[in-house]
DNA sequence: GTGATTGCAAATCTTTTGCACTAAA
DNA sequence: TTTAGTGCAAAAGATTTGCAATCAC
């Protein structure tokens, strides 16, 4: 077996200023090695059981909140219910399927805004989120 | 005094099919009554409490899903711990003021979207929403 | 009167926190 | 060894629910 199988995973969380536990190793595995994904807390603390990992949920918090603020993760607000993170933190946008709750992600230039207001004077834009609320 | 202060709640309130009850009606006017608003349950539940009208916050959240229902209000979201209400159903988009959590609307067309993606097949658009994030 | 609506308190659900314990450096 | 990170259980905050009391019609 390779001896450092963990390695891409410890660089990027020591280049985010993160110290690589055995916890945040095993979750940015499970983000970060398979695609573009959207977790939520919830699911992710499941998946992270499944694959016999042992983590509790309150870290699986912690860590998503720290890896979102290391800029590792997106936060995406859909649903006034639930916290969604996006693996996904290049510019895009969101399909949102209502009823069975799922994200999807609008690649980049799929979605065009051609005109955008000035913000009030002081503020500046942090982000522009598009989201397509989708039903049956 | 006017012997019928309240015909015009009542009557939107019977034109959404909604029985004209005590709590709906005063709840209806401080909505409908000050132009475009943005609420959430807990701060409509506070200014009836401050004008002396007598509903329980159970009731504010029931009247304010009942109202979405009837489109008389549109809910948004814009933060994942709260819902927003606002009293301006037509088509248009919000200025998210992170930090003070405050909304404002984008007057329609301020914001043009010029490209948007075909829905995943079997799917039909609902609606699509723009915020527009502010920090100072 | 009768069925819809309300209030209250308890329940639920997601997320955060306090603190003793453990592990990384 | 020193400090950051973790787990657990408890707390917090938003929202919903069950049910008896009340109100509109």
């Amino acid at each position: 077996m390779d001896p450092r199988p963990y390695s891409h995973v410890i660089e990027k969380l020591r280049a985010a200023g993160l110290r690589p536990t055995r916890q945040r190793i095993a979750l940015a595995k499970l983000l970060f090695e398979g695609g573009d994904r959207h977790v939520t807390a919830e699911s992710l603390h499941a998946e992270a059981q499944e694959a016999s990992i042992r983590v509790s949920l309150a870290t699986v918090y912690n860590t998503l909140h720290q890896f979102t603020s290391a800029e590792l993760l997106r936060e995406i607000v859909v649903d006034s219910q639930r916290c969604y993170f996006d693996t996904n933190t290049t510019d895009h946008h969101h399909f949102f399927f209502e009823g069975s709750n799922r994200l999807e992600d609008i690649p980049g230039d799929d979605v065009v805004l051609s005109k955008l207001p000035a913000p009030p004077h002081g503020k500046t834009v942090k982000r522009v989120d598009v989201v397509v609320r989708l039903e049956e």
